[in-house]
This record gives C-alpha cells, sequence and structure tokens, in this order.
DNA sequence: CTGTTAGCGCATTCAC
DNA sequence: GTGAATGCGCTAACAG
C-alpha cells in the first residue's frame, strides 16, 4: 500500500554526490551541464545515480535559477475541439525542450479567467499560452507586470498583451460572405455558437453582406445538437434559405443531418459553410465546405516565440497573423474532398 | 516590450511583510493560515499584498511542505476525445482543491511512456493520474517507490500500480456480442482502432460469440475516415454483413456514412454499434446505439481518490468499476434518443 | 575541472 | 498572537 508521503527518505542530489564522492556541485554539473565536467567524473554520477533511483527535484533547481521549466496554458474548456491540436502541438515542441504544461480551464468565465491566472502565476510558469485573447485589462496589466512572455493565440489584435499568434475571425465572417456572394445565393443564414471569436465572424460577415440576416444562436459548447435546432430556427424564419454560414464544423454537420431528415439536398437546395476544418468534414457525405485553419501551426510557434524568449532571444513579429483559408467541398457545389 | 526575465525585482513574502510592519512568517501566516493572526494583522497584510501587487510563489512553498498542490496527468493524446469529459472534470475538483494539472502526452508510444514519467515525477507532483494502464513494469515500480497516489483510468485491473477506477473493455466486448446475438444477428463484423482497450473489447466480442469474425484495424486516432474505410474492407469480406461493432463513435458514424452511400438502409440492411456516447450519437440521424461510460464521473472519482490521499485519509476501495451500459437507439432498430 | 559559500522564497519548529 | 532561527534541494557566483 503506497503512502500519500514518502516512507523512504527521498533521494537528493547529496546522496547522489556521496555515493559518487564528489561535491554535490559537480553531482548537479554532471547531470545538467556534463561539458564542465570530466568524462570520468560523469560516469560516476551517472553510475551514482542508477544506484540510488534519485530523480531530480526540478522546483527545487527552479527556485535558485528562477525558472521553473513550465508554461501555463489557458484554454476555454477541453471540449472545444478546436484548440487541441493547438494544445498538442505546444505540448509537443515545449517537451522537447525541456518544458512541461500546466493546463488551466477559464470555462468562459471573465471572473474566472482573472482567478485562475492568479494561481497560475503562483507556480511562476517561465511562460503563458491563452486561446483567445486575455479578456480584463487588470489580468492584462498582470501579465504585463510579471514579465513573462505572453503569447494570445486564436486571434488578432494590434494591442497584444505581449505577442499574439493567429488570424482575423473578423475577415473570415468576411470572406465566407463574399464567397456566398459570388456563388449568386441572396437568401442567406448563420448558425453560430456565442463565444466572442464566432461573434466577430458573424460580424465581419453581416458587414461584407450589408444587411442583417436570419441568424440562431446556441450556447457553447457548439455541437451537432445545436445545428440541427439552429436550421430549425433559420428555416422558420426565412423558408427559402438558400446557404447557411456555421460557426464550427460540428454545428455545420448538425445543419446537414437535419437537411436530409428534412428532405432538403445539399447543396441543391440549401448550401452550408463550417469553420475549423475538423477530421470528419472532408470525409462526410456530402463532404463539407468549411474555413481551414492551422491549429498545429499556431501551437508550434507559439512555442518557438516563448521559447526564443525564454533564451532572451529577440522576436522579430509580436503579431503574428497566420491566415486561413476557405475550402470549398460538396456542401457549397465543390467537387471532392480537398 | 516585457522582458523574459523580471525587470524588477520580484515581489517577495519579505516585502510584504516589511510593508506591513511585521514579520515573514506572520504575512505568510496571514494569507495561509488566518485563524493563528490577529484580525488587525490581516487587515494590514493584506493591504500590504494590494500594495506591492504580491504573487505567492508557490514552488518555494512547496519546497518545504513538500507538497506541490501539482497533480500530473498522462494521456495518450489530447485528440483521443474519449479522455477529454474525464480529464475536465479532474481539473475542475482539483482546481476547487487548489490543485494544478501538469499534463503530459505519451502518444502512445511505452518508452515515451517511461520517459514523461520521469519528467513529471522530477516535478514532484503530489498524485498521478493515467488515461490507462501503466505499461512497463520498470514505470510501475518506479511510480510505487515515489510514494504518490496513483490512479489509473479507463481500465480495470486485480493489480493496479495503486488504484483505479473504470470498467472492462472484455465485458464491453462481450455484452455487445450478446445483445447482438439476442437480435438475431449472425453475420457480424468489427471495425476497431488499435489501441489495447479496443483490443480487449474485440477479444471479449469474439470470447462470447465463440468464432472469429471479419475484422477491419484503423491506426488511431480513429475517425469518421476510418469508419468509411473500414465498412469497405468488412463487406468485402462478407458481403451479407448483417451488423457492425465499431470501436469509437467517430468509426461508427463513418461506417454509417459509407452505408448510406453504399445504399445500405440502417438498421433494415446493416445494424451498427459504436463506443463511447460522444455528443452526436444521440442527435445523428439514424442515432446511434453505443456504450455509454461516464467519463466525468470517472475523473471526478480519481480526483477524490486522490486528493483523500493526500489528506492521509484512508480510500475504501482501490479499484472502482463504474461500469458501463449499452443505450440501443435507432442504428439497431431501437427507437429514440435514450 | 572541481569545490566552497551563499541563498532562491517560503513554512516548519520552537521560543516568547 | 507573534517572531527567530533553520532548512527544503538545488544552482549561481566565485574561488582554486
Amino acid at each position: 500500500m503506497a503512502a500519500s508521503r514518502p516512507a523512504r527518505k527521498t533521494v537528493t542530489l547529496h546522496d547522489v554526490a556521496r555515493e559518487a564522492g564528489v561535491s554535490t556541485i559537480t553531482a548537479s554539473r554532471a547531470l545538467s551541464n556534463p561539458a564542465l565536467v570530466s568524462k570520468d567524473t560523469i560516469e560516476r554520477v551517472q553510475q551514482a545515480v542508477r544506484a540510488t533511483g534519485y530523480i531530480p527535484n526540478l522546483l527545487a533547481g527552479g527556485l535558485k535559477s528562477q525558472r521553473s521549466h513550465m508554461v501555463a496554458a489557458l484554454v476555454p474548456a477541453l471540449s472545444v475541439a478546436q484548440f487541441l491540436p493547438t494544445i498538442q502541438a505546444l505540448t509537443d515542441v515545449l517537451d522537447a525542450a525541456g518544458y512541461q504544461l500546466i493546463l488551466g480551464q477559464t470555462g468562459y468565465d471573465h471572473a474566472r479567467e482573472d482567478a485562475l491566472l492568479g494561481t497560475m502565476l503562483s507556480r511562476r510558469p517561465d511562460a503563458l499560452v491563452m486561446s483567445g485573447l486575455v479578456h480584463s485589462e487588470a489580468s492584462r496589466e498582470r501579465l504585463r507586470r510579471a514579465g513573462i512572455p505572453v503569447v494570445e493565440t486564436w486571434d488578432l489584435t494590434d494591442h497584444p498583451v505581449d505577442m499574439v499568434v493567429g488570424f482575423s475571425h473578423l475577415k473570415v465572417g468576411s470572406a465566407i460572405a463574399g464567397y456566398f456572394l459570388t456563388k449568386g445565393w441572396q437568401r442567406l443564414g448563420i448558425a453560430t455558437g456565442d463565444d466572442e471569436r464566432a461573434a466577430q465572424r458573424r460580424e465581419g460577415f453581416v458587414a461584407t453582406l450589408g444587411r442583417e440576416v436570419p441568424v440562431a444562436v446556441a450556447p457553447a459548447p457548439s455541437s451537432l445538437e445545436s445545428g440541427r435546432r439552429a436550421l430549425g430556427e433559420l428555416l422558420a424564419q426565412d423558408p427559402a434559405l438558400q446557404a447557411v454560414y456555421c460557426s464550427s464544423d460540428q454545428m455545420a454537420q448538425g445543419v446537414l443531418v437535419e437537411a436530409r431528415a428534412r428532405g432538403l439536398r445539399v447543396p441543391q437546395d440549401l448550401a452550408v459553410c463550417g469553420f475549423g476544418n475538423a477530421a470528419f468534414a472532408a470525409h462526410y457525405d456530402p463532404s463539407m465546405t468549411t474555413v481551414h485553419v492551422d491549429g498545429p501551426a499556431i501551437g508550434r510557434m507559439a512555442a518557438e516565440l516563448l521559447l526564443a524568449r525564454c533564451r532572451d532571444e529577440a522576436v522579430a513579429q509580436r503579431v503574428v497573423d497566420l491566415g486561413f483559408r476557405i475550402i470549398e467541398r460538396e456542401s457549397t457545389g465543390g467537387s471532392g474532398r480537398g
């Protein structure tokens, strides 16, 4: 039965050093900066590590060296599938550089975001990644004063707390509206989630269109179910609806399912465009037109910016626009799976 | 331009104490154990905290108190949707208790799992959660010696490293086979991912059936696409296939899509059962029969066991079977969305 | 290449 | 109710 406190005294570097017959600092160097130590000593220390089962205590090292080798990441919720490839790529790059991720979920609540930021900072992360922009000015100021690199992601702003890697949601909405217009569709609708990025896309969509259109709003997390319901609401507002923009591929799939259930042919009777280019979008039948965003690239770029900063290197750009592109597939009359 | 190292000396508890006109330890108590301090002092300390913008350093506190208030969680990959609700529930409960999660991705690689475990342990987490069982005996032994509570999840074993919360995949496979048999279907197929838990379900399925059946195996992560392909392979093996068990709802959806594309009616021509009860399963058309597992409950239970252990409380059971249930919906001839 | 000294920021232990 | 001394485990800075 494992005890919750270590029964046997935990092995420290001191023990390793004694075992190897060297001083503590030499053992330390042998492990973390072998270039400074003779081959023979390194060998003896490694031997001692094995003999004792030593596991370094990075907390203690970090206390002295002022670097925790941890990066804090804040996401609204893990259930928001869009961020996962970004977080995955982020952890991969950071892990390769010896950094671990501490994860926090803000739950779409600004007050919660402020509180979580506090507890995160008290872990002294070397850097911080946000999914989205930091909302409250108090938090922005606090982050600036924390003096650590901060990357906001999945959005764009001229005034990041520190750095930002993402794309313009306003432009996404605008691009989709433009695409619909070039297709000649006039009777449009929006099925959207209620988060602020979706709201921006909607705003861009309406602005480019130059007029209001029927909208169905679903609370986060958006889902197939909310997509089905949204199409019902939109058809109630305009039974002759020609095309729908959905704020996520999950909702778009719901719209497709509901359309089929109602005997509407896609795209002949109704065209559908999603957002996110989820794994299933290319392989559904009909394949789904959607907006592709390179989530892993956002994560990798964020990681590289942070790591550069942690190494005190200069960063060329503080605002990185990774853009997006519309992938036309069958649900709007495209051909294939793109 | 934020520097990567704090420009201004970071505010410490010592600074707060000086500002408040008390000793460091009194300031410490005022913040973490106010019962021991007079009301007036608490007030002055809190004032000083605000004035200085002090953020506690939990790393330093943890060094002395031997508790990091961090819990390490290892998942195969964030893209495995099944674990997300568990991780989400886990973080929620832990966060409420003042614990943060450090997340690691093993990437389905056993060697990687061992290495990651080492780097995780060097953060001195107070506890550790695994998605799945710990594979290598070396890692199991190392975890035992670490002396921290460990919960393996999403599986069951009589010999956990410490504790386990999950259910029997063997029984799941067996239950689905039994369900198919009571329905009178004889020509069965399996569309499965290649992870070890899916392999167990397949084994249970075949054991209960008492004979081999056509199988299509897809590499992780299983997806709609791999489901579509799998159905093609299965039909090539048995054109008169009556029912398919899929190791994930994503694959099951792919099977449904492919079946429709081939003009097969579900469930009349082909019955389909998935696994996981994903959010879309109930709302797809046809609604999907699947196996429901209470992911959030696994996360909550794991968190509670860990927290109890961290408080040195006794834990009643070290092996907790949370079970599962088959939810019958339209894809196997059930009625509604259950 | 190796060792000594000092201290990271805080909490435990003991004193008052 | 408050404080002084001490040390958690490790590494930066300096010496040799």
